[in-house]
DNA sequence: TGAGATATGTTGGAAAAACAACACCGGAGG
DNA sequence: CCTCCGGTGTTGTTTTTCCAACATATCTCA
């Protein structure tokens, strides 16, 4: 949470600077081949940073994913403002909206999607999706126990917005939100 | 001559990163500002690099300019090839033409020259004529103290390309380079 | 004129990145 | 089978950069 702030602000301009090119590497490298076939090697090249430099900083090209993912997709939360809002049906409405996009544009950005790759991403935004609604719930003091409708809340939120995504045929997104939001809010006050 | 291709060869990263960030902060503020007034403090906020660092690499601002002016200016023949062929009457021409679009441009591109400014750039460039001719004669085995013909043709060059790229009204440049050519073949065999 | 800011150039020490070298693993191919 | 090759992850050392602090100018404006 506030690690976001922390990075931007007063963060040692070297690692600020390294981080953005491997993390730009990377994103690149997956615009043109699968997450499996990149290997960290390739990064550190594409980057022009030592691979030592690299394990300073990421575990292994798991880990690497898993940060840019969260780093992207709370880019997008931010943008629309959702990570400092409280619930309401519009903003799970956005959410929803927004995990669809997501989903779309890792789909087509990325060439060849592999499990691998495919799982990760699953996991990431699906336990981003449930922090936001843990935090929403908390805001509002929700009855009942908040945590496990986060979760089933994520998991419908990331199943429907997967159907959505990876369609090859998109219904209007908008018209997409409006049908499948009550089966969301199944388990949600309000 | 060889550090050219040593600096994008096999130089520390860190280094050649160093250079392009202070290079290209301070090229972008002298679009905006005129030399004079501007410092290095701002030079390395923007390039965000430590001042420390910038003292690291070059003595004051002048010497940057210099560097800077000598990278541009050397890539610029480099294009053309100039810098790799041999005296020859077409090659000249040029040469004068590469300097006239030089000055024109820095005179365009950086929002107001001061006079510091504009002795280090007359310096800096007519310098470098001056080793190209140098080179082109060597190459040729020319007669008589080459030295000195270079430095008198370096000066003619120069001064009338000035003529020509500070002028408010430019003449066709095709046109001006045949035109001013003979006086610059003056000194020169052939 | 003089006082307060603001830029300059330099230093020493801490942190990060580069680099080269190592052991290890897994797959491709003779 | 084994060997070679390429990727992985780690280490110790060197180089570079950061940072804070300092003394010294230079500029500004009251």
């Amino acid at each position: 949470m506030t690690d976001i702030k922390l990075e931007d602000e007063k963060l040692d301009p070297r690692i600020r600077r390294t981080r953005n090119y491997i993390q730009e590497a990377f994103q690149s490298l997956l615009e043109e081949k699968s997450f499996k076939s990149i290997t960290v090697r390739e990064i550190t090249e594409r980057a022009e940073v030592n691979r030592a430099t690299f394990y300073a900083h990421h575990k292994d090209k798991y880990e690497l994913l898993n940060e840019t993912l969260r780093t992207i997709f709370q880019e997008e939360l931010e943008h629309r403002a959702l990570n400092v809002c409280h619930y309401s049906q519009a903003n799970l409405r956005a959410l929803v909206m927004t995990v669809c996009e997501f989903i779309r544009d890792s789909s087509s950005n990325c060439k060849t999607v592999d499990s691998q790759f495919e799982l990760i991403v699953e996991n990431q935004v699906r336990q981003q999706i449930q922090e936001l609604l843990e935090l929403w719930l908390e805001k509002m003091a929700a009855a009942g126990d908040r945590k496990s409708i986060a979760v089933a809340t994520s998991w419908t939120i990331y199943g429907l917005a997967e159907q959505w995504g990876r369609a090859e045929r998109k219904e209007d997104l908008e018209a997409y939100a409006d049908r499948v939001l009550p089966l969301v809010r199944a388990n949600l006050p309000g």
